[in-house]
DNA sequence: AAATTCAATGCAAACCTTTGCACAAAACTA
DNA sequence: TAGTTTTGTGCAAAGGTTTGCATTGAATTT
């Protein structure tokens, strides 16, 4: 096909002209003449001159390249979550780097480490559960990197952050319920140590007051997420007898499901004798026989979306936005049958 | 922090050495001394040095990124995939960067384009649904730049190539039939236009023949996924009366899902009546119902990993490296319950 | 006709690193 | 002592593009 490498060296020579000419021809430089411009784009075009984008990001110092850092692409929530940010970085020419941090903190380190050393133009990350310190997001703070966190937001630390409306989507689950004639609604929570597990339980708090609902430190579990913790949690409100809970709000679909299984093993009925709803960290499939009655949807692209949109403003202003926190609507979707 | 930008040069100003001492100090060149290469490491450390990777980019013309297109990221099967690219590509220090043709030829085309231009060091491609002419591919290799196809991979088309071995998966899911005393068995197959119904079919023949099954082409359908379209095929084998199949092999785990939505509308009741398997393009929840007894599992994560391996091979190697296919090992997965 | 302005283009630096070649001084060999 | 090798370092080009400043020739003004 083509030679070597065709730069506007070549065009330059090839029309005995200087490489800046050529240079500013090729960016409609008004200081060039029109048939100089001609003859250029021409050339240009014949020997199918593409433009070196290495050479370029030397020169801006800029990569046109967006780092996003997730937990893992193996859950639903998230890859999701990473489609609606391809979409948004495409449209918007910037090519986006991925890495999983597998919840390690020493991965996610290295992530962030090689992110600054590849001169990226911006950060998203959503950080590992196993995150304590913060100290490399310090760092790209204060190399001007704008840097926007998503969905698992580290707790008091000054940054872009985007989430989910989760406390009240929580408060409309327990309405929902309560227009059920639901009166005894537990709350099946998550770790503890998640921020959102505190705005599930504030919301939860919240609706129960204000529905005037009561409730009691045993209508309040969490679980870790794993099958066995939370079968044993939801057999404990099973066995509460007369004050067994007639609902479960729980923290996410694999929860709500594992639960149900649990109902189903003592012979309880779930969605009759006790209903369920939790929040969609999955799509509840149409296929799934015993599922909750209604999830609260997070809308996982539109997360990505919003949150590389704030990255790219940041970017735009050159890091100067003040710190916004974006919070994504969450809307309860009632499951057909 | 720091003030401007650190390179060698401050180095090498501070130290009152020149620029190509420093690199070659930081760099162990066995040609300087050794106690200038002390001085100039503790200079390094002390001012906070890092290399400008964009500089090495241009000067090698390497950019340590591999391109990775991707139908969609939101079907568990390629989240799965690009999971095991990610790890792989991470272990040896490239960034990847992902885009979504999103079944569009159009998009899969401008992919391409960005990344020839912006001089990704290899690409990784699932063609699009609708792609027909490869010439985008073509420019690819005619640029010396290292591909490989994986999963959804161009019929005819010369060049790396990473696919499940359907075939056997094929054989293997009819000879479990077989073996439940199923002697009607019956293909929903995918679009004819994807290779990967071929095997599909090739496989299903092969089987039919060696177990000495009698078939017909009434036995062999294809869908184009849809809901609708295999209600409707699914429908048609119902009606066949006294030569219903018994048995029906699905092109992945969503058709016979909807293939078994289908038979309890009708009253016919799923693997009693009519037994199914299918492919594993998604994991099946443990917590539905009605699913097929045993499905084909591709291994996704491992299709990854085999891919960006290939890659980066024939990267090593300089795009010398011959044609390989290689076929990862399915293996038949017999659902509990 | 001389002076001024303007349009069109070229030169060279800058972005940062690597590396072939040259050079100098020191050490060694004959 | 003169010649050769070794050792340690510097110069400058290369990689491709942009851009401030300088230059040229032509057109306009006085």
């Amino acid at each position: 096909m083509s030679k070597k490498n065709i730069t506007i060296k070549t065009i330059a020579q090839e029309l005995g002209i200087s490489i800046s000419t050529v240079s500013r021809a090729l960016k409609n430089n008004p200081r060039i003449g029109a048939d100089t411009r001609q003859k250029v784009i021409q050339m240009a075009e014949r020997v199918n001159y593409v433009p070196n984008p290495i050479a370029l990001n030397l020169q801006r110092s800029r990569t046109n390249m967006l780092g996003l850092v997730v937990p893992t692409l193996e859950e639903e929530f998230f890859s999701h979550i990473v489609s609606g940010v391809e979409r948004i970085a495409s449209e918007n020419g910037f090519h986006l780097i991925i890495n999983q941090s597998r919840d390690s903190m020493q991965t996610e380190r290295e992530i962030i480490r090689a992110y600054i050393a590849s001169k990226v133009d911006g950060i998203m990350v959503s950080v590992a559960a196993d995150t304590s310190d913060y100290s490399h997001f310090v760092k790209v703070q204060s190399l001007g990197i704008p840097l926007v966190f998503y969905d698992r937001i580290p707790r008091n630390f000054p940054s872009h952050k985007v989430r989910s409306e989760i406390l009240q989507g929580a408060i409309e689950a327990i309405n929902f319920l309560f227009r059920q004639d639901k009166r005894k609604i537990a709350l099946l929570n998550g770790p503890s140590n998640l921020q959102v597990s505190d705005e599930r339980l504030n919301g939860y708090l919240e609706a129960v007051k204000t529905l005037g609902l009561s409730t009691s430190p045993q209508y309040i579990k969490t679980t870790d997420l794993s099958r066995q913790d939370t079968h044993l949690k939801m057999e404990e409100f099973i066995r509460m007898g007369e004050h067994r809970p007639d609902a479960v709000v729980c923290f996410n679909d694999y929860v709500a499901l594992h639960a149900i299984k649990a109902c189903i093993e003592h012979g309880v009925v779930p969605n009759r004798d006790i209903s369920f709803v939790s929040f969609a960290n999955i799509g509840i499939g149409e296929f799934i026989e015993n599922k909750p009655l209604a999830s609260v949807e997070q809308y996982p692209v539109k997360l990505g979306t919003e949150s590389v949109r704030l990255l790219l403003e940041d970017i735009r202003t050159g890091g100067n936005t003040k710190f916004r926190e974006i919070i994504v609507e969450t809307s309860l979707v009632i499951h057909p049958n």
